[in-house]
DNA sequence: GTGTATGCAAACTGTTTGCATGGAC
DNA sequence: GTCCATGCAAACAGTTTGCATACAC
């Protein structure tokens, strides 16, 4: 089986896969969290230093397409980035503001008729939820 | 009275007045709905030409720390603002996906403990709705 | 008179694209 | 053999900043 859950090549869907690519998904897998594209260049970078910028975002860009990462929100100018495998059902993220830890969590929004301002019709949301995940919890630090 | 709710002076609180930052606040009320900085620019270039991107973009940043904006999404890869007397109220937008409109909602997130997903503590959310608002409904015209 | 807002242009950041080359299929 | 992915650098868009000048207070 050349495509099990954890086979990088299976992260591309129909995309031709290079080992740039390979050391690209491996390094999202080491990452286990939300991350920028510079990050995720600078831990690939760690790997395969001749792997370039263009080609980070192009990787990301192919595995946004095919469902293997998911635009989880975005800090200060960048827009982040996580490895979700939720599939097409409705959800969304909670990311963790001091390890930035991202979990899947179930759409927490109830739009009441009554209260849809001036009726308006919701068309779709947007949500993230930030908060504290249990091990950072656990270690006690106040938020940052 | 110098500061009457509809005084563009008093928009940037502590801050001074230029004819130029008055011309802003009135374009600002002139678009009625969410707009990005280079739009409010267009809109007051139309009064004054001479008045610069730099100074608009300050111009808002001023209008935001005062509360008088507030950032209610984003549009392609500009920053939406949009004028907001929810005053310091926990409150989110609704944004007409056809005319840009922008209406206060009250908070339409409910999380209850079981959903916490691994036991994060939630300490913030980000939301934001889109819609289409009543008189574009009634004009008929489909979702773009 | 003092200090802040302006205007211009240059600088910056995140991201995208063109083009020639190498490699996946 | 064909076509896609790469790498480099240039291009781009949105936004910020430096600096001298004008003006609000």
């Amino acid at each position: 089986m050349s495509a099990s859950h954890n086979d990088p090549d299976a992260a591309f869907g129909s995309g031709r896969v290079s080992p740039q690519r390979r050391e690209i998904v491996s390094a999202v897998e080491n990452l286990a969290g939300a991350f920028t594209v510079e990050d995720l260049g600078r831990a690939t970078h760690a790997r395969d230093a001749r792997i370039g910028t263009a080609t980070v975002y192009r990787a990301v860009a192919a595995l946004e397409e095919s469902g293997w990462l998911e635009r989880v929100g975005e800090r200060d100018g960048s827009t982040l980035f996580a490895r979700c495998d939720a599939g097409g059902h409705h959800h969304h993220h909670v990311v963790c503001e001091q390890c930035g830890r991202v979990e899947v969590t179930e759409c927490p929004v109830v739009i009441a008729a009554a209260e849809n301002p001036d009726g308006f019709r919701i068309t779709r949301h947007e949500v993230t939820l930030y908060g504290v995940c249990p091990a950072c919890s656990a270690s006690g630090k106040g938020a940052v």
